[in-house]
DNA sequence: TTTCGTCGGTGACGAAAGTCACGGTCCGCC
DNA sequence: GGCGGACCGTGACTTTCGTCACCGACGAAA
């Protein structure tokens, strides 16, 4: 058998050459191979390769054949979907310890959205091959993707719904509680007009005359550009005004 | 092992009583267990509950906890998310043979939407705790599942992309179009007004008025109540009219 | 045939979102 | 300090949606 062959000997590598911290960390943390072994996780470590991202730089984008897994060591990203007009409209945020494009790995269609990174990122990438090989030895592993996937898909579904029934208003209070919920702790929004725009899936004038409104209903601040959450209580209830 | 016993008691009994040819049939058609062997089938066939649900009740409800799998066997059912004033978006369509609810058997939580039937319906349900039990012994199922949620994923994120950045003229002009593929071959559309306002989440004056203006430019024409498309390239250029 | 319930058409209106345009403010950099 | 680029505020306007109201058309059952 080839295959055996070729697993062999990448599996032997890291022996001779010992895994990085962050690579050893990244995938001992990440919930997919969580309940695999300490030297099972070295296995699969060992076959990803790492890249880094700027902030703002894109992964990869919709529509394009999908390379592999995408398992995030540090940084963040968002996933995204965009409009030929230059519109953008968010579906998700993805952090370490985490992974993005679980789901081409097993339909074999390209990416269905894209991914950019929201700060500096480093990524490592699994081959498709790789991974479903070691998902054939591993079946623990595909359990844990369906529970990402799923997770995923219950967001999309939070998000069909926010769009469909909701307001920008609405959305723009979930998205300002979201954000500082991200930026641990910080009252502090570190996100332009036209960033939370793209985010909303809608644009910057809409989203500069709702923070206006809010600063008047004292839900915001805004102070040297900077945006705080004032009153968190009445965002919340904001975001969960029921349609 | 209590499990063993357990599993051999259920797997006995279709050698004593065989099952029915719909139910064998629908496990050896949907796909999800086609990597399986004849017998394999039967097994998991053996442990459904059959039920039946006339055209327009419906299986559950969104944030209901989950039962276990639904398996298809005949007719066909709609997937849609509803807002508490009653209007409603249609997430997708599902017909035999297929399945709905693979989700929340893996992520442990409640149904993320609403299933009801289209037409009459023969589910075969599955529950929760055998599914799992026959995912560990046959783990070729889960990658199955995996393509399958996939594939619902992308369907979803094209409805975000749809509403976000679409008009309900567009998105009326795809439901025509899917409508028409789904009542295979006749150009009859059998939906009223109102069902096709909640297939896209907006209301019937709207869908009136649309459809009014596509008879205008000669798209549809609208006989005796009956809508039917006149010229599918318009609307279909209608239908993928780039944002 | 009458009746009643469901479905469809349409006018009038208001609210929200998107577009265009332009001027103002902040901030880093030369 | 002044320049320039990115970011923000806002007015004016259009379009699309959703809501309300009401009437008319159709069809099944009495």
């Amino acid at each position: 058998m080839l295959h055996m062959r070729y697993i062999e000997t990448r599996l032997q590598k890291p022996s001779e050459s010992p895994l990085s911290p962050l690579r050893r960390e990244t995938f001992d943390k990440t919930s997919l191979f969580t309940t695999l072994t300490p030297e099972e996780r070295q296995q699969i470590a060992a076959l990803a390769v790492e890249k880094t991202y700027a902030a703002g730089e894109t992964l990869f984008f919709e529509g394009t054949p999908c390379e592999g897994l995408h398992v995030i060591g540090s940084g963040s990203v968002k996933i995204l979907k965009t409009s030929p007009s230059g519109r953008e409209i968010m579906l998700g945020v993805e952090s370490a310890p985490s992974s993005v494009a679980e789901v081409p790995l097993f339909d074999n269609g390209d990416y269905p959205a894209t991914v950019t990174a929201l700060k500096d990122c480093v990524i490592f990438l699994v081959r498709k091959e790789d991974f479903r090989r070691f998902c054939r030895q591993h079946p623990e592993v595909p359990i844990k993707v369906l529970a990402l996937v799923g997770r995923r898909l219950r967001q999309l579904v939070g998000v069909i719904e926010a769009v469909t029934f909701g307001s920008v208003r609405q959305r723009l209070a979930q998205a300002l509680l979201q954000a500082e919920r991200e930026s641990d702790g910080s009252v502090q929004i570190p996100l332009t007009h036209e960033e939370l725009a793209l985010r909303l899936g809608t644009v910057r004038e809409v989203v500069s005359r709702n923070l206006a409104r809010f600063q008047a209903e004292g839900m915001v601040r805004i102070v040297k550009r900077q945006i705080e959450i004032a009153d968190r209580g009445a965002l919340q209830g904001e975001a969960d005004t029921e349609y």
